[in-house]
DNA sequence: AGATGTGAAATACTTCACAGCA
DNA sequence: TGCTGTGAAGTATTTCACATCT
């Protein structure tokens, strides 16, 4: 009588290869593949098997032994976890290149989010168009977020305002906050926030192009499990 | 005779903070700050100051007990470590939208990273120039790189063609990849790919969403069949 | 046979707490 | 006195390995 397990101790981890795991079943069920085993699931998402049936058995389990996962099955329970085909109004905090760049990308409404509304500081801005929506001034987000709230917000502001956005936002009920500023946002507790950072994603990539070149003195071949 | 800590065994979240706290120190730096202590960085980076301070010491110690770390000096050791300062060239592949934004992205040149080159695979967009980058088709990278290698790809093509791009870059000599497309990439294991998934974010956040309304419905014994 | 689901062991990472230096 | 650097303890996550089910 456990149609689903404790959610709530769910690691963190565990909680970003659910999102993987059901981008690689979205893609299987097209490809018309109907069944997978952890093994075949680890190799795409580039984890250890074990790491696989860990994290569905913390969905419940709903594997057959001895021939694997159903595809579609698995993809819906995922899904349903990750609140995949809800309404998901997203709204986008600064509309420069990146903001503009996020209201045409595909993975947004194909996974179900709904921009509801675009907000900017520039006057030469507000009260434009952009892919058909109309640009408010973000000082009133208040009012505009009563007519169709948002429960997810995309942070493409400069850097020097987006603590000031996140708190206006935060304090209108949006908990959930996807923030590409490269600074690190202070909230109260309840807010969940993930950065996208592409500045410390080149620094990392960087450092790995360092040590690369450090280790070609010693030529030996380190080899990461996992 | 230790310099430097063996690199090799810095765990990635401590390197992935490492970014973090080098983004830090140069806001701090040109704030005109002299020196910072654990508990300070911790709080910019949002993490504990024992946190900090084991990262820190993985580098060496260089910290003046009693008063902090010297920003600049420590700027200095993290961004050596990091590759910063030395010559990084970057090529985009995927000048969609996304693509664009990157190429007036503040955090690129600031990171000391330099664009050497744009590849699409469109004949409307190949020859025209983009933010003074002249744009090659895809299949002439071979030649275009020879002229000027790129060490870091940025991957913003279509999720369809990424994986070829990305054996195309790998086949010329490049290692460290940061990928925008909505896919996993499969390469020899001595690449180092950092995935940026907008769409995967949101589902995370989506997760949080669903959770928080779970739990909010979870005031209450009754019992719920799926 | 072949693959799941999961205790138990191993490993990775974080935090405590304090000796030791400026 | 104040803060670093680090053993030791604690917590989180991964992996092993195998009983268990189809």
């Amino acid at each position: 009588m456990q149609p689903r397990k404790d959610l709530d101790r769910i690691p963190p981890v565990s909680i970003n290869r659910f999102a993987t795991y059901h981008r690689i079943l979205s893609w299987l069920e097209d490809s018309g593949v109907m069944t997978v085993s952890s093994e075949g699931l680890a190799e795409f998402a580039g984890v250890t098997s074990a790491n696989v049936r860990r994290d569905l058995s913390r969905l419940g389990a709903f594997g057959t032994r001895g021939s694997g996962y159903e595809v579609a099955i698995l993809r819906q329970k995922i899904g349903e976890s990750l609140g995949v085909g809800g309404d998901r109004p997203v709204c986008i905090a600064g509309v420069g290149n990146l903001g503009k760049a996020l209201l045409t990308y595909p993975g947004l409404s194909r996974g179900g989010f709904r921009i509801c509304a675009l907000y900017d500081a520039d006057p030469a801005k507000v009260g434009t168009d952009a892919a058909g929506h109309r640009i408010e001034h973000i000082d009133n987000l208040p009012e505009a977020n009563r007519k169709d709230p948002a429960v997810i917000a995309v942070i493409t502001s400069p850097a020097m305002v987006a603590q000031d956005i996140a708190g206006k936002l935060y304090s209108v009920g949006v908990r959930e906050i996807l923030n590409f500023a490269p600074v690190h946002l202070t909230l109260p507790s309840d807010a969940v926030i993930r950065n996208l950072d592409v500045g410390m994603e080149l620094l990392v990539l960087s450092f790995h192009e360092t040590r690369r070149n450090a280790n070609r003195n010693a030529n030996s071949n380190a080899n990461r499990s996992g």
